[in-house]
DNA sequence: GTGGTCTAGACCACG
DNA sequence: GTGGTCTAGACCACT
């Protein structure tokens, strides 16, 4: 799988990592079971600290995306029926600043959805569900 | 207007501010040529440093969303027609990720697209257009 | 307050760090919206590194027992009704192998009842509730 | 008898283990003179490496659960008078940060012993005493 | 001033 | 080999 990070960005590496292995669970290219490499490996290979993989794994695991195998490392979690209302809670509270930003710029809710469907395709294709 | 920072946030503050207006904004309650009030005004309501309420403002004049006027202070700009490719750029760029959690999560398209949809009408109620 | 640290211990600093102070505010030394001190302060008047408090402060903060406010630093939160579900399911697996050793060992249910009786009279004594 | 490791936990294996065989014990289950598997048959049941579940059979000998016999080798101790005052000191240390957490957490006295004196009967209704 | 991020290097516990 | 802990020192964002 292939992770580009931005080094640049304002976001930090933690965080891009974590939404970067998202994205790879998204596009199926990371499948349930899948082991991780582990920090030190991934840390190398992207360049940068092993703390900062740490970290990002961490999070994955508290959001339920990874588990982490005492014998085995990381392995990518079950993707199922994970949508639980504190998800959808979090998720409103963080999307919903970006709608009111979309409706004052002055884009339709037509515009808005058919943008966000595209991405969702963009993920949905990959998969089969 | 009401402005509810929270302070236990992890999002900061400026950004809260910035947020909360926008969507005072796309609720009707701020409409065109309005007044916001000085920065020290609101920095003593809201009960923080005058810099925060500052930064918060620039934010939204770089952004289109209000005119500092040396006289009046901080108008609220017209709404038109400001979703140009940039900015549909960044959108798709910071609600990228939350989708893809979404999808990982197990959310159906018509179930993201209901849920924003939503959000959106909670705005477009407000204003007339 | 007083944080008695045993660096010779084998349980992590962070978690003796989380533990006393845990133990200081069911002591009632700690009251509701008290300010702890900050990071850097604590570290050095303990003589540890700030990362290690820091995490100490992280964990309090994800277990509910302090807040980070963003200009005031960590504040002790309200202790009413937060013993929830899931707090007293994480509860009885950690004592579980406790009472289980307690058993083996032939302590009879009054006698333990009594020790943890104890311990915590400890602590609402100094509390009034 | 029935091992449930979680290799998810965030407690060592061996820890664990040592935990599982104690619970097995007070439930009964493991009976005085009765023999363990060997190292290497339970290594390969559970499918942990040796060195694991020889550290949790040197923990529990070292605890007075089991012998260790060259010929036989691991056999349950007899359990009878063994809470020393040592061993209610560790006990002690150990179920203390629990308690300042539940009290913290707002749980009653009465509360916390009902809990405890259900996980004790939930092991002394199996043996006879 | 604060906490957050990132780096670097060390040691240890675990498996 | 792994991840977990701790240290040390740096820079930055925030208030």
């Amino acid at each position: 799988m292939f992770l580009a990070i931005d080094f640049q960005s304002d976001i930090p590496i933690y965080i891009q990592l974590k939404q970067q292995i998202i994205a790879g669970i998204a596009r199926g290219e990371l499948k349930e079971g899948e082991e991780l490499p582990s920090v030190r490996q991934l840390a190398q290979d992207i360049g940068i600290n092993l703390h900062t993989v740490n970290k990002a794994y961490n999070l994955l695991k508290d959001d339920g995306f990874i588990l982490m195998d005492r014998r085995k490392g990381a392995l990518i979690n079950s993707l199922e029926n994970m949508a639980d209302e504190d998800f959808k809670f979090r998720l409103r509270e963080e999307i919903n600043p970006l709608i009111a930003q979309a409706f004052c710029k002055g884009m339709t809710e037509e515009e808005l959805l058919l943008e966000i469907g595209e991405i969702y395709r963009s993920y949905s294709q990959g998969v089969k569900r």
